[in-house]
DNA sequence: CTTATTCCTGAATCATCATTCAATAAATCA
DNA sequence: TGATTTATTGAATGATGATTCAGGAATAAG
């Protein structure tokens, strides 16, 4: 067992608190006292679980990283076909956009808050949207190759063209678009493939 | 003639500064020390000229969207067919998205940063993208017409689409993309139009 | 040349923010 | 039970940031 006190407050919780917070007012516009206020706990407790606010924004970056990843790649292994997966993906983009209250892709508005550094978490981000990019690839080469598939263009060019349409997404939702919108750039992404 | 001592700056040019600091630092990041230091004139000649640090970025993206306005209505209304105008226009965001140093477009910066609030410089950011989107859907209106189209999906759709498209480039530029990359979404796009 | 007006300079001020720390509390271990 | 370990609290601290202002300077009008 462990000695000392023990946390009262569920870390994950905390992160997905502070989450809400960051995706509202970006890492610079947050401030701590709405970071704690959100997280329900006092500064010295964030302070000792997780260093400063810097790696409180690492930490949570990784948590909804983590989550979207999951679920992104979840959906292209759906049980449909390749190409039915991949555009159950996009589908899935734009049912999240659409959403009441959606802020946008958090990866997104961390690229473009930190997306002129190497390191840290914009390189994450970098990373993470490689990953689905590469995973949303591998989905169309064997869509093509089954003949399921005819591309205009080949599977890496549709599999980077489809992420940058999520990005565009994300920077419609934060603007308020609604849900028609949203729905209506999908819709003609989908048509077009 | 005006009384008084003349103003030693170029407002036009130290807007200029700025817009690089906001740029690369958004609004939040951005210190006054660095926006007078890029501007090169002291806190007290921008205050009197600006009023404060929110105004000097009202003014720095009034310019920018004048700019950027201005610079894509002229490419729509360029010596080609509708088309022919609309497709150099998805160009112009290549080349541009694509140029050494690019932070994306400093609309979308905006959007993310502030584009949950309904009015002030996200307003205008939604209304510019507005314009943009509708003169584009004149064009492919007319590009439909004269029979030069046939598109898939309607001119509305089309348009929302193709301003949905530059906005995921700017997420992609911001990020670091090379130049590769990011043409060959711009193809991707231009082969599905 | 004097006055009125506007601008410039940069140190001082005021506000805010991130972070620390001493006192206290809750748990385990011997 | 007492010692040890780790958490919590929240006021204090130190740093930084935005803004102000007093003194000096440049220009046009009288």
């Amino acid at each position: 067992m462990v000695r000392g006190r023990p946390r009262e407050f569920d870390e994950k919780q905390a992160l997905e608190a502070a989450l809400e917070v960051f995706w509202r007012k970006g890492y610079e516009g947050a401030t701590c006292e709405e970071l704690l206020s959100a997280m329900d706990i006092n500064s010295g407790s964030m302070y000792a679980a997780f260093g400063d606010k810097k790696v409180l924004y690492d930490r949570v970056f990784e948590l909804y990283c983590q989550n979207a990843l999951g679920q992104g790649m979840k959906v292209l292994d759906g049980p449909g076909s390749p190409l039915e997966n991949v555009k159950a993906l996009v589908r899935c983009w734009g049912g999240f956009m659409s959403s009441p209250g959606c802020k946008g892709c958090f990866i997104d508005h961390t690229l473009i808050e930190f997306g002129n550094e190497k390191k840290g978490v914009a390189q994450l981000a970098r990373r993470a949207m490689k990953r689905m990019q590469d995973a949303m690839e591998q989905k169309l080469i064997a869509a093509r190759d089954s003949g399921e598939w005819v591309g205009e263009v080949g599977p890496a060019e549709m599999a980077a063209f489809l992420v940058n349409t999520k990005q565009g997404l994300s920077v419609m939702a934060r603007a308020g678009a609604g849900k028609k919108a949203i729905q209506a750039v999908v819709d003609t992404t989908l048509s077009l493939m």
